[in-house]
Order: structure tokens, then C-alpha cells, then sequence
RNA sequence: GCUGACAUAGCUCAGUCGGUAGAGCACCUCAUUGGUAAUGAGGAGGUCGGCAGUUCGAUUCUGCUUGUCAGCUCCA
């Protein structure tokens, strides 16, 4: 007897091995046809494996977590075997499921275009519509290698598993994938397909492998979730930071300057507000502010082993003669700021901050808007400490950090990356390093993901990362660990048994890069920034040119109160006027007709609620100050 | 850098099966002086990304090139 324990706590009994979807089925015909899924003692399975022992069973439907990868990766069979049969010889690599859809990689001699997506698509319905039954069956691994011989992705990925263990197989009809399920029962249980994109993938993500087609695709079980799904995805677009900035005349790059951004003076304000922002919380966290050159002799960047690990990423010049580098990063000029002068003990930890301006050869094909740039100004520091000040300084880093994020209500994950192959220094080293940032974040509770391989050259570091308007994330915060630069520019300070010693580096960026948090700012806000960052705060809108007199005092006064304002002239009518504020996104609009000018007071209308009514200045200017000031 | 797609007025886009281009918005002028998301009329604005080739003739076809977009790789 198999006792199937349910969420609710009921039992089911089965003389023999039973299928979730059996037991489904038992409950309900409707609830058999919504499931796609069973977590089985904790694990997601597919509906059709079988349940030979006692276990707790939850049924999932699609809405459910894990249940949607189940869907999409039966989706990305069915593509594989559309493609297949559609272009005969198609090699298959590997096709998974991702947030929100899936995608196979194929290697054929067919170029794909978007012409061919909606001929891919008919051939799913097809094969949607004929309910294949999916079934599972195992190989040994030497029998597995003779089954897959054809294909040299697949040979790779078998001969990569383990020895020992069986190995998987999906059935559909006629097609046969490699694959470690689960998966839906039948091909029937896919509702609605659409192919995205096409895009070249390398063979296991490394560019000295060929070249793969990636279609992107995704898939629903019904067609107005789909079309919600396309609804949503064009609505973020039009958050996107390169239009965007376009619109609001903010920033913009041009083909004279791949990867170089111009700032106008709405985007300076931004800008500006949040450099302002930044010195305040720095001068109160115990910072000192410094700034080192952009460009330094080819020499300082040999010692500082960016030769030997960066030089790919750099730009350089010549100047009489010499030798010159553009520089990618901040810190060795920051090395050479700590060596000017001898330090006690006394004086650490110090903390030095820098908005420097780094430029640095990304690949052309990296360019991304404001994201990722060919010039940027970073909101560098480099904090010398001793080894004990270690933990208490990462510490100090990350709440800094936390108290910034949290004032736009970001959310972020966080990632430790560890020592990369081609790196500087020990080991033992490293080893330090990566234990003190590992602690720090355990101290804080913070949840993490480990990203091995990913350190700087010079220490491993805690990035933070921020979603975009359609979900790719952008690392801006950083904490590297570094025991290698002071060793390299033989850094020391007088200990208090009067010998000199080694201090530890910190590496950190609170922004990252100011433009790219720009960019992330502009796509959360979707360009409707707080006051406090609006490039104009407030538009005085005169009903007739006889209130202009008026509307310039209003506007003189509030420049005085270092509001940034603006008046529009124009004879056009008040609705033309709102309507071009409003596009422009301006927080507050001060609408000034005969009636408030007699009474000397103004008619306000708020961005996001519309018309409040009329106040005297000084109550609207009371209330706008009061907002910048607490950033809201 | 790689794979694919794209590039027409400041912006968003239409168009020419090869005969040097058009709309809306924006801009300028004039009229209009209005009450919370588009007043009307007129005007100006493009060597159709750049360089070659094919052709009597190229914005259109071909090659190269620059840039952009999506993804891969890389990264703040």
C-alpha cells in the first residue's frame, strides 16, 4: 500500500505505483488538466513518473513556482522537433528554460531570419496538436555515447555525466532528446508558442567555440496570458533609458563617439543632485575626497599589474616622447596618493573617495546606452586599513551601500565573486580575502549567490546587482578585497611597535558607474524622477499673457529658494501647456490665471495626482522644499 | 569581437517592382488670450548613414564600411 500525502493534509491509498497525474485525476477531471507538474517529496518531477513509495505530493499548475520551467522546457522539445523536421540535418545543442520562456541552440547550414519563426510556429501547433505522449527511458552511459554519436554536442554533454548513473531520454513521436527532464506528459498540455528572437550563441558560452543559432521563444498555456506577457514586455520598453534620456533631453550618444555619452543640462542635474547626494553621505561617513589624473605614464600601470591583466581594456598615448596609459581604473593613482606621505596606525583606517572618469575598450558588440560605456565616472574609494580593521570596514561598505539602495527602493542581489584564473598573488591570499567578505556579508544575514571565477584580477569582491526595465540585470555596487596593489607599490604605515607594516586595500563603488545608475534611475522611475532629482521641479503655466508679469515673480522667487523652475510663455491654452508638462514628466505644475493673481496665490497640480487646488506660495513652497529635503 | 537584423526630416514612421522623396509631432511666422493632457492657418526643414560597383540613371540592386538593436562573450 502507497500513502500519498496531500497538501491539506488528506491521504490517498494505492495498491501499486501510481502517477501524480493519476492521483490528479482522482480528485478531479479538471484539476488533471490544469496541472503540469508534481513536487514530489520537495522535488519538481513530470506528472508521469511513477510513485513507488510513500511521499508527500503537491499537484502544480502553471502559475506555480518551478511548474513553469517544467512547461517551457517540454516547449523547447517541441521546437527542437519542429526545427528538426523542418530543416532535416540540424544539430541540436542544448535547450533550456529561462525566466519567461525558453530556447534551443541548433547548428545548421540554415540561416535563420524572423521569416522563419511563424513556419516554426505552424509546425509546433502541428506537433502540439497531435498530443505526442512524452515518455522517458534510460541508457548506460556506453550505450548512451552510441545513441548520440551523430551529433558531437550531445557525445560532449553524455560523455561529461557521470559513469555510473543511467542516463536520460525524452521521446516525443519521433523525435528523441538528451535531457534530464521533467517534463509535461504530452505534447498536448503546450497551448500557445511564439518564437522571439534569433541571436549566435557560442558552443558551451566560450567564443573559441562555434557559433550556434539561439532561438528565444516562449509559451502559455493560454493565449491571453501570451498576449499579456508581449503587453507587458512593450510596456517596459517604453521605460527604456536610451529612449528615454532621448525624450527628456537628458543624455544622449552619438556615432562620432561609440560608447562616449554626452550629458545636457537636465541630464547635468540628475547628475549633479546625485553627486551633491554622494559627498554629503561621504564627508559624513568619514571619507576624504581626492582626484588623481586620467592620464599617467605607461610605467605606474607595469607596476600595478593592469599591463600584464587589463591592457586589452585600455587606451594609450603618446606625450614627448613618453609613453602614456588612459586610465581604466582608479587605483593606482590612488596608490600613489597613499605613498606621498608617511601614515601612523592612528590614521586608519583611511578612506579616500574619488569620482573618477575611467576609460576602458569594451567590445563594440557590449554597448549599451548609458549601461555599458566606453567612459565613465565610477564612485571609486580605496580604504586603507589593517587586517583587523577588516571586517568592521566591509561592514561599514555594505550599510553605506544599503542606505543608498534603499533611498530609491532598489532591490538587488548580491554576488561574491571569487579568484579568476588569470590573477595576481597567493592562494593564501586569496583565501584571506575571501573568507572576510564571505563573513561580513554572514554577519549581516545578507543573502548572497556565489560566483566563482568572477574576482578582479587583484581580490575577489561583493558585487550588487539591479534589474532593468526588462530584467537584465546591471552590476553597479562593488567591494573588492585587495592584498596585492599595496604589495605591488609597497604601501606601509608605522604600526605601534614602531616597524613599518603591510596595510589592506578595499576597493568600492557605491553607484558603480554614475551614468549606468543614471540609466537604471531613469528606467525605475520610467522618467518620472522624485523632486528631488527632476531637472525642473516645478512649471509656471500662465493662462494669458497678462499673468506672465505675475508668473516671473513667482518663478524669481522660487530660484531664490534654489527650486528649479521653469515659466512657458507660450500663447497657447493651459491644456496644451499641462499636456507638454505632463510628457516631460515635471513633478508640479503652477497654473496662474486672473483668479490666483488677484488673490496673490497659485493653483497647483501634482504630476501623479493632478489639480490640488489653489494655495498661497509659500504654502506650495513650504511643501516642495519639505519634499526635496526628505527625498522623497 | 562574434551571429543576425536594421539605418529615410530634430523625433516616430510611410514610400519608391531603379527615374533624386512623404505624413504626424517638434520648429518658425501669423491669427487666437483661453481654466487643468493636443486652437487654427501658413512656412521652413532631407545629397534617403558613408565609400565604391552595376546601370543611361541608385535612396532602391551588389560589395565594403560606420553606427544602432537583440543575443553570445566581456564588464561598472
Amino acid at each position: 500500500m502507497i500513502k500519498i500525502k496531500l497538501p491539506d493534509g488528506s491521504i490517498k491509498e494505492y495498491e501499486k505505483a501510481v502517477t501524480a497525474l493519476e492521483v490528479a485525476s482522482d480528485i478531479s477531471k479538471g484539476l488533471a488538466k490544469s496541472v503540469v507538474a508534481a513536487k514530489i517529496d520537495g522535488n519538481v518531477r513530470s506528472l508521469t513518473d511513477p510513485i513507488k513509495q510513500d511521499s508527500d505530493l503537491l499537484l502544480l499548475k502553471f502559475e506555480d513556482e518551478g511548474a513553469d520551467h517544467v512547461y517551457r522546457h517540454t516547449s523547447s522539445h517541441i521546437m527542437a522537433h519542429a526545427v528538426t523536421s523542418l530543416f532535416p540535418g540540424t544539430k541540436l545543442a542544448i535547450g533550456p528554460s529561462i525566466n519567461n520562456g525558453f530556447y534551443y541552440d541548433f547548428d545548421t547550414d540554415h540561416i535563420f531570419t524572423d521569416e522563419d519563426f511563424p513556419l516554426i510556429e505552424k509546425k509546433m501547433e502541428e506537433i502540439i496538436k497531435a498530443d505526442y505522449p512524452i515518455e522517458r527511458f534510460t541508457l548506460p552511459k556506453n550505450e548512451a555515447l552510441d545513441f548520440v554519436k551523430n551529433n558531437p554536442y550531445k557525445y560532449e554533454l553524455v560523455t561529461d555525466l557521470d559513469e555510473n548513473e543511467d542516463i536520460s531520454f525524452y521521446r516525443q513521436n519521433d523525435f528523441v532528446d538528451l535531457c534530464a527532464g521533467p517534463h509535461l506528459p504530452s505534447t498536448g498540455k503546450v497551448k500557445v508558442v511564439k518564437i522571439l528572437s534569433v541571436a549566435g550563441a557560442y558552443w558551451r558560452g566560450d567564443e573559441k567555440n562555434k557559433m550556434l543559432q539561439r532561438l528565444y521563444a516562449t509559451s502559455f498555456p493560454s493565449q491571453a496570458m501570451l498576449d499579456e506577457y508581449i503587453y507587458k514586455m512593450e510596456e517596459a520598453k517604453k521605460r527604456d533609458h536610451r529612449k528615454l534620456g532621448k525624450e527628456l533631453d537628458l543624455y544622449d550618444i552619438f556615432e562620432e563617439g561609440p560608447g562616449f555619452p554626452f550629458f545636457f543640462p537636465k541630464g547635468m542635474e540628475i547628475r549633479n543632485q546625485l553627486i551633491d547626494y554622494w559627498r554629503r553621505e561621504h564627508k559624513r561617513a568619514g571619507y576624504g575626497e581626492i582626484q588623481t589624473p586620467i592620464i599617467l605614464n605607461e610605467e605606474l600601470w607595469h607596476r600595478s599589474g593592469h599591463w600584464d591583466h587589463y591592457k586589452n581594456n585600455m587606451y594609450f598615448t603618446t606625450i614627448d616622447e613618453g609613453n602614456y596609459a588612459i586610465k581604466p581604473m582608479n587605483c593606482p593613482g590612488g596608490m600613489l596618493a597613499f605613498k606621498r606621505r608617511m601614515y601612523s596606525y592612528r590614521d586608519l583606517p583611511l578612506r579616500t573617495a574619488e569620482l573618477g572618469l575611467v576609460h576602458r575598450h569594451e567590445l563594440s558588440g557590449a554597448l549599451h546606452g548609458l549601461m555599458r560605456v566606453r567612459c565613465f565616472t565610477q564612485d571609486d574609494a580605496h580604504i586603507f586599513m589593517t587586517e583587523d580593521q577588516m571586517k568592521q570596514e566591509i561592514v561599514g561598505v555594505i550599510n553605506l551601500m544599503e542606505k543608498i539602495y534603499s533611498l530609491f527602493n532598489f532591490e538587488y542581489k548580491v554576488e561574491l565573486s571569487t579568484k579568476p584564473e588569470n590573477s595576481m598573488g597567493t592562494k593564501e591570499q586569496w583565501d584571506i580575502a575571501e573568507n572576510a567578505l564571505q563573513e561580513a556579508l554572514e554577519s549581516l544575514n545578507m543573502k548572497y549567490e556565489l560566483n566563482p571565477g568572477d574576482g578582479a584580477f587583484y581580490g575577489p569582491k561583493i558585487d550588487f546587482h539591479i534589474q532593468d526595465s526588462i530584467g537584465r540585470t546591471w552590476q553597479c555596487g562593488t567591494i573588492q578585497l585587495d592584498f596585492q596593489m599595496p604589495e605591488r607599490f609597497d604601501l606601509t604605515y608605522m604600526g605601534a611597535d614602531g616597524n613599518k607594516h603591510r596595510p589592506v586595500m578595499l576597493h568600492r563603488a557605491l553607484f558603480g558607474s554614475i551614468e549606468r545608475f543614471i540609466a537604471i534611475l531613469t528606467e525605475h522611475y520610467a522618467g518620472a524622477f522624485p523632486v528631488w532629482l527632476s531637472p525642473v521641479q516645478v512649471k509656471i503655466l500662465p493662462l494669458t499673457d497678462r499673468q506672465a508679469e505675475y508668473a516671473q515673480k513667482i518663478r524669481d522667487i522660487l530660484m531664490a529658494n534654489d527650486i528649479r523652475v521653469e515659466c512657458d510663455f507660450r500663447s497657447e491654452k493651459i491644456g496644451y501647456k499641462i499636456r507638454e508638462a505632463q510628457l516631460e514628466k515635471i513633478p508640479y505644475m503652477i497654473v496662474v490665471g486672473d483668479k490666483e493673481m488677484e488673490n496673490n496665490q497659485v493653483a497647483v497640480r501634482v504630476r501623479k495626482v493632478g489639480d490640488i487646488g489653489t494655495m498661497f506660495l509659500e504654502e506650495f513652497q513650504n511643501r516642495i522644499v519639505k519634499e526635496i529635503n526628505e527625498k522623497v
